[in-house]
DNA sequence: ACAACCTACAACCATCAGGTTGCATGTTGT
DNA sequence: ACAACATGCAACCTGATGGTTGTAGGTTGT
């Protein structure tokens, strides 16, 4: 694992560990949200709700495009699944554990 | 989602947000360590390494039994495929985006 | 018995995270 | 032109987080 690529994984599950920015994350992967739209759905301030969806952008797990004075935000599924493969990733090691004991085993005549 | 549920996801999101809690959920889903085998690890205090332990125990992630004077951990598969569930079900929203009518319901209070 | 070891927890400190308000800037509809 | 709206960012406050040291109690080997 790089510095760089655990950084990412830091941002990624870090931006997952709160609980109104799943809820955003939930709202704009079913489709674009403008982040005032996104605001009046939660009893925060505009400010804070900016904040929760520029945490996510910066983890990838949200875009952002422009359309006239509105930002229209997206969720990218792709950074969902990079997170499912650090996950995978653990299991691996898991699984490891259990080939090992198998070696184990194996060994014993 | 329940709130106990998002409580849970909270813990276990948060627990895997840390470089450190990653590492040690890695030995320790290769295999049973000490806390102070843990601890020799890492270039921090042994209450540290105690205190990352301990979050991943609360979050589920890790498990720990009393042999004599020591403390073995071992990971928790199942906690990580709660996690990969979690992952599932924000997919599922993406995947349902197309037809999804709630939300044009939901967006006009 | 006792020294060494392992664990747990408390107190403390610096930094970060999540919330607020206020302000500056750009866009839209009348 | 201009009022209303949407966004982004800075400053600020408070509580949580990640680290430290110190202390206390249970276990082990000699």
């Amino acid at each position: 694992m790089t510095d760089a690529e655990e950084k990412r994984a830091d941002a990624l599950f870090h931006a997952l560990a709160d609980r109104t920015r799943r809820d955003i994350l939930r709202r704009v992967l079913a489709g674009e949200h403008s982040v005032s739209a996104l605001a009046r759905s939660y009893d925060m301030s505009f400010a804070a709700v900016q904040k929760h969806v520029a945490v996510l952008e910066r983890a990838g797990l949200v875009s952002k495009r422009r359309s006239g004075r509105e930002a229209l935000a997206s969720g990218e599924v792709e950074a969902i699944r990079s997170v499912a493969s650090l996950l995978d990733e653990l299991e691996a090691v898991w699984r490891g554990r259990i080939s090992r004991i198998d070696d184990l085993l194996a060994d014993r005549p």
